[in-house]
RNA sequence: GCGCCUGUAGCUCAGCUGGAUAGAGCAACGGACUUCUAAUCCGUAGGUCGCACGUUCGAAUCGUGCCAGGCGCGCCA
């Protein structure tokens, strides 16, 4: 719609200069927005207002000029110029009457376009460390990752969902150290418990089922118990894969998949990480300081140099992280999304920087990444405290046993990245129209609940190319249809933006058209044209509302 | 001290990348169920958009400087 009005200001301002109305020869973007007062109409154009200084004219005289040349046509049922400039557009109601047929046509994949064209990208997220549970923090990145993911399928992209795994560092030694000490029966307030070791229960389980000699499943692999306490590399092996199975089951219960998962042993084994350093070195942007190997980033923006292989010989945890993105790059992804949390956000200078000095034709800004603030959980009015070493935290699998797939997802979802997220546990439990998620679920409901009772008293449905749609024309009617025909602009925003929230602000702003719509206007009438007219509306919002909940991930149920 | 994010109604947050009188939900108050699901709807009230300059026809939005909060700033990951 927005498109074929562009199209017609343009049309407006090569006709004007044609004939010499206008003359200096500038031809602005032609921006058609949408007015925040329906009373100034449909869409909205600030040309005139752009164009004053380079005409030399007075803003409205420049909008009537365009006026006068715009093309006649069956789209525009009224043009008018407002307040200093600018020229306010209605649009005619079977213009907009017409979206309904292409919607339900559509159906399952009405929202989606190409503006990918079939083109490769991987999107990394979650990619939390084997050594605990799942915790709200990564249901967040789970959640947004996942979104993305869809969106960016649905927008036309070829998507490749990956999560790496750091199994190869500190923390993974210190994991199974602390297993190990959960085997020899030392508390955690004995002189002998490690250093930094995690203490939550579940390491005291992991070590049962090791002395248990138990076969855990992860990764396509079966890994058993010795119960031989003295086995440090039989319990870390044990250990990482009894987490790995842990988290498998955690991100299953929440509906999210990979296509691929990265170890980061494998890049030690394969000898990337040898080979990234080596190519560093090559290149010439490595020194040799205090018995270390440093990468000088500072030649890529970093605020001080990095150090890359410590004293003790160990690499820095950033070095393989540049080896798994060069094999990112060289997989023949162009374009990569890495969706982590922001208090890692400063591995995005070090990466990039390591990435630019291996000198392998990658582009400055690649990869891209999406970052989360962090997460708040709040119960009976307190903040739940967080703290992982301690064991003591919120894990994604409690959350959703407790209010449900649907509404982590929606709550998870619902504020932008960028904003810090209060997670209201009572809220999302509520059964309540204080629920959102229920809120738009419930729309959706409604409607099938009415189409059941439709084919039950034998009203028909009518086939797209014979609906009645003149009979739509009520102000709750027209502001559906609207409303309706401007989903795939919000999909392709919200995947471009990478900002996921822009759906559920769609969903929660259709299903309140829809139910004020419904509690004005009665859908099975005496009128069968007009009943017909109606049922069919509602087949179109029921598909947009399915539709943006499948992008969430978020189930449409017929019947609450 | 430096970097990133945030600051909008009592609360939680939108604000479509610079447009018209800044919006929604919740909470508060007042209404609507003999009608297709009241898990709903309608109405009222609520604001120096953190502060100050600047850019221009026009700023919540862009720039600079402050103020406040969060997160980073390891030879941890």
């Amino acid at each position: 719609m927005k498109e074929q009005l562009r199209a017609l200001v343009g049309a407006a301002l090569v006709r004007a200069v044609a004939d010499g109305a206008l003359v200096s020869g500038v031809l602005p973007d032609i921006v058609i927005e949408t007015p925040a007062n329906p009373d100034h109409g449909d869409f909205a154009t600030t040309v005139a207002l752009g164009m004053a200084r380079a005409e030399k004219k007075a803003p409205r005289q420049i909008a009537e000029i365009i006026i006068a040349h715009l093309p006649e046509g069956e789209l525009v049922s009224s043009v008018e110029i407002a307040g200093p400039g600018f020229i306010n557009f209605r649009v005619r109601n079977e213009a907009w009457r017409k979206v309904l047929p292409d919607i339900v046509r559509a159906g399952a994949s009405y929202g989606r376009s190409d503006g990918g064209r079939g083109r490769k990208v991987q999107v990394e997220f979650v990619s939390a460390n084997p050594t605990g549970p799942l915790h709200i923090g990564h249901g967040r990145g789970a959640a947004i990752g996942d979104t993305i993911c869809r969106l960016l399928s649905v927008t036309g992209w070829d998507v490749t969902r990956e999560f790496y795994y750091n199994d190869a560092g500190a923390q993974i030694a210190n994991l199974a150290l602390s297993v190990q000490a959960r085997c020899l029966g030392i508390e955690a307030e004995d002189p002998r418990w490690p250093a930094d070791g995690y203490q939550g229960d579940y390491i005291r389980d992991v070590g049962r089922a090791y002395l248990a000699k138990e076969t855990v499943h992860a990764d396509g692999q079966d890994v058993t118990g010795t119960g031989d306490p003295d086995d440090l590399e039989a319990i870390r092996r044990f250990a990482v894969a009894s987490l790995r199975r842990e988290q498998d089951q955690d991100l299953a219960a929440f509906d999210v998949r990979f296509d691929v998962y990265s170890l980061e042993s494998d890049l030690y084994i394969d000898g990337r990480v040898d080979a990234a350093v080596k190519r560093l070195t090559e290149k010439g942007h490595t020194y040799e300081k205090d018995g270390a190997l440093w990468l000088k980033t500072t030649d890529f923006g970093d605020d001080k140099d990095r150090v890359m292989r410590k004293a003790d010989g160990g690499y820095t945890y950033f070095v393989p992280d540049v080896a798994y993105h060069l094999a990112k790059w060289e997989r023949g992804f162009t374009r990569v999304i890495n969706e982590q949390g922001a208090d890692h956000h400063s591995t995005i200078t070090r990466v990039r920087a390591g990435l630019q000095a291996l000198d392998a034709g990658i582009p400055q800004g690649w990869p891209e990444y999406v970052l989360h603030q962090m997460v708040t959980v709040m119960r009976g009015g307190e903040e739940v405290k967080i703290s992982k070493r301690a064991g003591s935290y919120v894990t994604l699998r409690d959350l959703i046993d407790e209010v449900g797939r649907d509404a982590t997802r929606y709550f998870f979802v619902m504020r932008k990245p960028d904003s810090q997220l209060v997670f209201d546990i009572d809220l999302a439990k509520e059964q309540s129209n204080d629920n959102p998620v229920y809120y738009v679920q419930y729309a959706h409901a409604r409607i099938c609940s009415i189409l059941e009772n439709a084919r039950e008293k034998g009203a028909v449905m009518p086939a797209p190319d014979a609906a009645p749609l003149h009979r739509l024309e009520t102000a709750e009617e027209m502001a559906l249809l609207k409303y309706l025909a401007v989903f795939p602009e919000t999909v392709e925003g919200s995947a471009r933006e990478f900002e996921p929230h822009r759906i559920t602000g769609y969903l929660q702003e259709l299903a309140g058209l829809f139910h004020g719509f419904y509690n004005r206007n009665r859908v099975l009438t005496e009128d069968g044209e007009l009943t017909a007219a109606r049922l069919f509306l509602l087949q179109g919002v029921a598909i947009t509302l399915k539709n943006a909940l499948a992008m969430l991930g978020i189930s449409a149920p017929e019947r609450m």
